[in-house]
RNA sequence: GGGCUCGUGGUCUAGUCGGUUAUGACGUCGCCCUUACACGGCGGAGGUCGCCGGUUCGAAUCCGGCCGGGCCCA
């Protein structure tokens, strides 16, 4: 144990957090692959690396970390990954805005370069951010999507699932985003509110109401309801386009909305999902208008090489010139954005990969797993069922894994490479082997490269030791930590790609966080100026608060309100244990106890059993990921059970010299030590550093978790009493006028059992206390009367209140003395047991005292 | 329009398989520098638990409707 001078009087985060984080040791943390302890793989969510680990990533974080920590304590050989989602749009964004080029001004390789290292830097600053924050990484198994240890894995994953079955490419219509110049996943687009015009205009005589006139051109239809008798005519018959002059059919569909426009529709190649819809049923014409770059191909005519904006704008003006523009309209619509530019996406048929989506193996796997909260699988859920195209994973960007196939240039075979000779980029390498159709040796490599989420959605197969032989080791893993808004996107592929690649879902678990908003309760943006980052409060409080904070802001799995509040009462709660850590050194210095003292006192045994129910509630709370209730627990038994309440009533004796004071050290100790290592996985930093005053050399980080349990019933009911006695009567002081340490004169208690309080009680209250158990010699008058309304209504229903007035209009010595049964409503009943308190005034041998009364327990005080 | 979710003192929040006086934090007001702590202690004020209706002896809690916020999707 060390010296109490030791310890500074302020506990100054900054210097103890930097200190701790020399010390600590990463092989602490790493996962070992010989243990004989059950494993406990988390799929650490592996973040984009923009540089910034903003706080939404933190919360997540915590979490993870609270767990992880705690699953160590428990005996568990724990895996905390750490990985690195690499590829993908924003970084090849920033490396052109940095650079001042764009992709086309340099050679593939070169712009890969840029980006690698650019991603590079970024993740070397987010590394600093969690290790400030204490987390306690496995930095053994780290993985970078972009490295070729990694990819070669994604690579890996394509190949097994193109033999399988599962990935074959198809010309097919996709989003696309003509800014970014690539095709883009359903759950990539965002919708948007927007203002537009609604054009009604001659269409061969009928009037149609179309939003997009820019995709005459791709018209291959006109749709009606089959009911909408203003088109019966039209049955059967061909149209021919305006301005553009080519025919086109009338389809009858139900799915016409004859209160729309005009009722009459045409269908585009393609302006929506429901003209893909209408396209496919009807089996349509494909008319390409725009092209990838977004503007308009040959068959737009006199409009070819126009964006949609100018075409529209030109197409109008010649409608009007023509005469034929009858009206325009302005119309709210929703329309599909890329979600990382903002910029309208269009529908273009295309030759592209997919996944195929098998929904019902999906919901089975998706069903196997223990969801935290429940809620959110039905996210999954409907997600799943409305899920109407495959996945889209092919895209036309740079930094991305490439797709290992190459195309014989002259019969088209589509050609893989082995195995063992991934990873490949085949627009760098040439296959090992001619064409085994043709023979040929000239090859085209495949220059689409893969969504980003078919790097990120084997992160759990990979951490799992998955390498394509048979059953990964550590598979599946035990839990996915997550955000909500990544449900239909990360979780929903991962659990898609295990299932095909290993017929089983990824994880036992998923705990799945909430969003944290501002303290304005909006989203945290830019353009509100409400963002705060960890840093910011890794300066002002440390990491331990901002973790509690983690733990304590709301319910886990519920959106999240930063607030400065929560984070200053952190604070504050580590300046109170810390204050109890002092204290508890101060004391415990002077010695004179072992674990074998005898624990007799009253308030000693109340709070062993505070203890043993909080470890219980702690624990539960853990297995439960309920971190805000585990830590209010905590925080719960420090403050109001340890300090306010025990510290103050064991004082006295603790200041004293004899037998008693060692059952007090004994119980301190107890209590702090349960304390340090139940703080342990919420503020690291914190424990260690109030552990290590006790225990030098030693870390609360590899002690065990708390098992204490203390039972006796009999101290939890006596100390109850005795801290409300204690506090009615400091009540009673202050609604006198006194100090709470001033003299009180003789305080006599009268309770039902003996207490053996070793003094206590008169040392805390500064009074001449005497506990009774023999009825107080008081002339009482009975003022009032407590039902006990839970017993009165199970018992008498709907006579509830005819029964109290009954036992109200009792004599005074009937309520003092209640009979077995009572007369009401013309029947007797029996009186039920703690149906009702009376209400005494109490008047003690004719003298005037004040009484105070605690459930059954009197207190009399007489005045000096 | 659909699904999910939330609505509790000034602010944030716990409680929600019904039951005596609705939890805590921050703020606020009063008293107290008691040999761990004034970054503290003790106490007070402040709530028609979104609104309306129902079930019940009894509803923040269960049911129905409405209003409002958030997220996801049409």
């Amino acid at each position: 144990m060390a010296s109490s001078d030791q310890l500074p009087k302020n506990y100054d985060f900054a210097e103890v957090e930097e200190r701790w984080r020399s010390t600590w040791r990463d092989e602490d943390h790493y996962f070992d692959r010989n243990s004989k302890k059950p494993q406990f793989v988390i799929d650490t969510p592996p973040p984009y690396p923009t540089g910034n680990f903003h706080i939404g990533n933190a919360l997540n974080w915590c979490y993870i970390d609270f767990f992880a920590r705690y699953k160590r304590m428990k005996g568990f050989n724990v895996m905390f990954p750490q990985g690195w989602d690499c590829h993908g749009l924003p970084t090849e964004v920033k490396v052109e805005e940095l650079n001042h080029i764009t992709k086309n001004d340099v050679s593939r390789e070169e712009f890969r370069k840029m980006c690698r290292e650019l991603t590079e830097k970024n993740i070397a600053a987010m590394r600093i951010t969690l290790r400030k924050m204490a987390f306690s990484t496995d930095w053994s198994n780290e993985y970078i999507t972009m490295t070729p240890k990694y990819y070669s894995k994604t690579q890996l994953s394509f190949l097994r699932m193109l033999a399988s079955g599962y990935i074959y490419q198809s010309e097919h219509p996709v989003n696309y985003c003509t800014r970014c110049e690539t095709a883009i996943a359903f759950a990539e687009v965002a919708y948007e509110d927007r203002e537009t015009q609604l054009n009604y205009f001659d269409f061969d005589g009928v009037e149609i109401a179309t939003t997009r006139p820019e995709l005459l051109a791709a018209c291959v239809a006109v749709a009606v309801h089959p009911n909408d008798e203003r088109y019966h005519k039209l049955k059967g018959t061909s149209m021919k386009v305006p301005l553009f002059g080519h025919d086109v059919p009338v389809v009858q569909d139900e799915a016409v909305d004859p209160a729309f426009g005009s009722g009459a529709v045409m269908i585009c190649t393609f302006g929506d999902k429901q003209d893909v819809h209408w396209w496919k049923q009807h089996n349509l014409a494909l008319r390409k208008a725009i092209d990838r770059q977004g503007k308009m191909t040959a068959i737009a005519g006199k409009y070819q090489g126009l964006n949609s904006t100018d075409c529209r704008a030109a197409i109008l003006a010649d409608m009007k010139e023509k005469k034929i523009l009858h009206r325009q309209e302005k119309l709210a619509q929703r329309v599909g954005t890329c979600w990382r530019c903002k910029t309208p996406i269009e529908i273009l048929s295309e030759r592209q990969w997919f996944v195929k989506i098998k929904p019902d193996e999906i919901q089975k796997a998706a069903h196997e797993i223990t969801w935290y909260p429940g809620h959110m699988l039905l996210r999954m859920g409907n997600w799943v069922e409305q899920m109407e195209w495959d996945w889209c994973i092919s895209r036309q960007r740079i930094f991305a894994t490439p797709i290992p196939v190459w195309f014989c240039r002259k019969c088209g075979e589509m050609v893989v490479p082995d195995e063992k000779d991934l990873p490949i980029d085949p627009t760098l390498v040439k296959p090992k082997h001619a064409c085994k159709k043709c023979g040929s040796t000239e090859f085209d490599g495949e220059v689409d490269v893969l969504d980003t989420w078919m790097d990120s959605s084997i992160s759990v197969l990979n951490v799992t030791g998955w390498d394509g032989s048979g059953k990964p080791p550590y598979f599946p893993a035990q839990i996915r930590p997550q955000g909500h808004d990544i449900i239909r996107t990360w979780a929903f592929y991962t659990i898609l790609r295990a299932v095909a690649l290993t017929g089983s879902r990824p994880w036992d678990q998923i705990l799945v966080n909430g969003m944290v908003l501002g303290e304005d309760g909006f989203k945290m943006s830019k353009s509100r100026g409400n963002i705060i980052v960890p840093e910011e409060i890794l300066e002002k409080n440390g990491a331990d608060a901002l973790r509690q904070w983690g733990a304590m802001g709301a319910a886990t799995g519920s959106d999240i309100m930063f607030n400065w509040n929560d984070v200053v009462s952190a604070s504050r709660f580590q300046t109170k244990m810390w204050n109890i850590t002092k204290f508890a050194l101060i004391q415990l210095e002077k010695g004179g106890f072992d674990k074998n003292t005898p624990v007799t006192a009253l308030a000693d045994r109340w709070l062993l059993v505070r203890l043993s129910d909080t470890v219980e509630q702690v624990s539960d709370a853990m297995e439960a990921y309920q971190f805000d209730v585990a830590l209010k627990a905590i925080r719960e038994f420090a403050w109001d059970a340890l300090a306010d309440n025990y510290i103050e009533l064991v004082k006295g004796r603790l200041y004293q010299q004899d037998a008693s004071r060692a059952s007090a050290c004994l119980v301190l100790h107890t209590a702090f030590d349960a304390l340090c290592r139940m703080l342990a996985p919420f503020t690291p930093y914190f424990a260690e550093e109030c552990y290590s005053y006790f225990n030098p050399g030693q870390s609360v980080h590899k002690q065990p978790w708390v098992s204490f349990t203390y039972d006796d019933e009999a101290a939890r009911v006596e100390g109850n009493t005795l801290v409300l006695v204690v506090a009615e009567v400091r009540k009673y002081k202050h609604d006198n006028g006194m100090a709470l340490n001033a003299p009180l004169g003789k305080v006599t208690i009268y309770a039902p059992h003996t207490v053996n309080d070793e003094g206590d009680t008169g040392r805390t209250l500064n009074a001449d206390v005497h506990w009774r158990t023999d009825a107080a010699k008081l002339d009482r008058a009975i003022t009032d009367i407590d039902f006990n309304r839970s017993v009165v209504g199970k018992t008498f229903r709907k006579e509830g209140q005819a029964f109290m007035d009954a036992v109200k209009a009792l004599s005074p010595e009937q309520l003092a003395n209640p009979p077995k049964t009572i007369q009401f409503g013309g029947t007797e009943v029996a009186l039920p047991e703690n149906v009702f308190t009376p209400k005494y005034s109490y008047m003690e041998e004719g003298a005037k005292v004040d009484v105070l009364t605690v459930g059954d327990v009197i207190v009399t005080i007489a005045k000096k």
